[in-house]
DNA sequence: TTGTAGGCGTTATCAC
DNA sequence: GTGATAACGCCTACAA
């Protein structure tokens, strides 16, 4: 069924329906009804792909993902694609792999469908040059936002937005240490893409406080039985220890197990908090305090972003959120 | 960039560009050289929507979802799209609101797109009538899958995949009773839209099995507040109560929380379960036995089928799972 | 092996 | 108010 099918039914020709059809005006009132119930009866719907040849506007938004397993991400994804609905714009998913040129693989395929723009999520996008390159070659017209990102490319149509994880640990211990803990222990997965700015804002915020000290356990799996044995491993060799920074919420747990299996009292003896704000701060046992790294805001702002993009509004080339601490029992 | 730019700085014409493109035989083998580095040196990307206006196949699926703060179904959805993506084909997600014609909106969507196939995610899509009416009228020539859904329209271009709660919760009966568990209760949100369906499970479990007798609590809010007020009631009103079949695992940790204040022992005493087998399961302690609903199986087999009706491949119309207990430390 | 011409479904620009 | 006609970017007979 196509706009001449209907034309040739109603005795009129096609630009007519065309007109009819996106609402433009100089059709006689007898015309227009006519059309439309004919649209109507037959559940005419219009062949976007023509449209957009036509048009040359697809109002297509591309989505490049890295990572499946991720539930925040997931999340993230899906948050975005209801935002940009929501504006009217259709949304096209790309899930890129690891190889050599997967990112401009990805580029690429948003470029043959003509995206009006795009949204890059994941760590694999930390990759600047080859993120700029992939930009360069195709996407070089349309405006792109990098999600979860505090840097971002020197191509004037790439933005981003994500939070301040350094900052976020600097405030971490400055918050330990206004609950009175002075000898403190990081715990994290040193195959985390950002341990290493972890750990240099925990040590940054225990060397601008006077009395407090600190000791990184690196080698800390993200689970929870991880966290249990990287506790044991701290209460062993420092037994002074008072405060417990998790970087991920079932580190905190795990080691919140081994504490009170131990007969350490949580937060009394010792006080404990996790990274991410997750939905098992809720459930465990005291509820844990965690870090909130933003993953929320800063995926509903990319989207945002984009759409005032779209928008020909004028927006900052770079927003930086700051990650926030969420007081639960644990501390 | 179009077919004819490139064609015109190799001195060719269009059609040798094309037939480059597309692999196709028939070009000289330095035409062809010479045009593929055209084509490489300029990021040259094919326009999709030309394309599949004249192929009439746009290697595209649709995906209508309706709920995004569930995040299982979130993970679905990324899920099926990375298998579809995997698969060669682009996906264009919808997500539809709760209106009078919502899914039909949504259809009339993916027939605009011209989708060769799509996937309906969610509760919405149980209406059958209202998606029947949708499907036949705007895709009535693509395969359409209902995901988790146990029955499916009479028209035969809609297919569906889901695991048979009722079932489920018989079997869960039938375990805690394997277990010497005599007295149960199920726990249950009213406003789940399977009430009827698990409380039938659980009644026709508890009426088959001699000496097992049964109470019903749907009055019980999905979390852990709502899960410790239930086992409260369930207490006090039923003291000989030894097994707690929570049809969620949130309620099934505010449960066991519960018994845990009033000294009573998991699952020495009493025996707890849960549903969704989700992450939380590992997270509380004694860590939870769950009753697996299958949605990650569900979705997976939906793209897979889908992908199997795309390739021309048989298919039957419906696809049935069993739930799976899985057994871990409170039962 | 290559080029020409026509058409996919739509919108836009003119005439009438 | 209405209807030809020419695009949009691509593919595919068919002809050369």
């Amino acid at each position: 069924m196509t706009i001449y099918d209907i034309a040739k039914m109603a005795g009129v020709s096609a630009s007519s329906v065309s007109r009819v059809i996106n609402g433009k005006p100089g059709v006689k009132r007898e015309t227009r009804e006519k059309i439309e119930m004919l649209l109507k009866k037959y559940h005419y719907a219009p062949d976007e792909n023509a449209r957009s040849l036509v048009t040359q506007t697809s109002r297509t938004i591309g989505i490049l993902t890295d990572d499946i397993t991720a539930t925040r991400q997931n999340e993230g994804t899906t948050r975005i694609e209801y935002e940009l609905l929501r504006n009217g714009y259709f949304c096209f998913v790309k899930y890129i792999g690891d190889g050599e040129d997967a990112i401009e693989q990805g580029a690429s395929d948003l470029a043959k469908r003509r995206v009006e723009g795009a949204l890059f999520l994941g760590v694999s996008f930390r990759k600047k040059e080859e993120v700029t390159r992939a930009v360069r070659r195709y996407l070089r017209n349309v405006p792109v936002v990098l999600v979860h990102q505090t840097e971002r490319s020197e191509l004037d149509n790439v933005y981003c937005v994500g939070a301040d994880e350094k900052k976020g640990f600097i405030r971490c211990v400055e918050y330990m240490a206004a609950k009175g803990r002075k000898n403190l222990a990081l715990l994290l997965d040193e195959n985390r893409q950002s341990a290493s700015i972890i750990k240099d804002g925990f040590e940054t915020g225990v060397r601008q406080i006077p009395h407090v000290r600190g000791w990184i356990y690196s080698g800390t799996p993200a689970s929870t039985d991880g966290g249990a044995r990287a506790a044991s491993r701290v209460l062993n060799e420092h037994p002074d220890i008072d405060g417990l920074i998790c970087a991920q919420d079932l580190i905190a747990i795990g080691a919140m197990n081994e504490l009170q299996d131990r007969g350490i009292r949580v937060p009394d003896d010792i006080s404990v908090m996790g990274e991410d704000n997750s939905a098992f701060c809720e459930v465990c046992r005291p509820k844990l305090t965690s870090m909130d790294t933003m993953l929320s805001m800063s995926t509903l702002m990319s989207a945002r972003m984009l759409l005032d993009l779209l928008a020909g509004r004028e927006q900052s080339h770079k927003i930086t959120l700051e990650m926030e601490i969420v007081e639960r029992a644990t501390t």
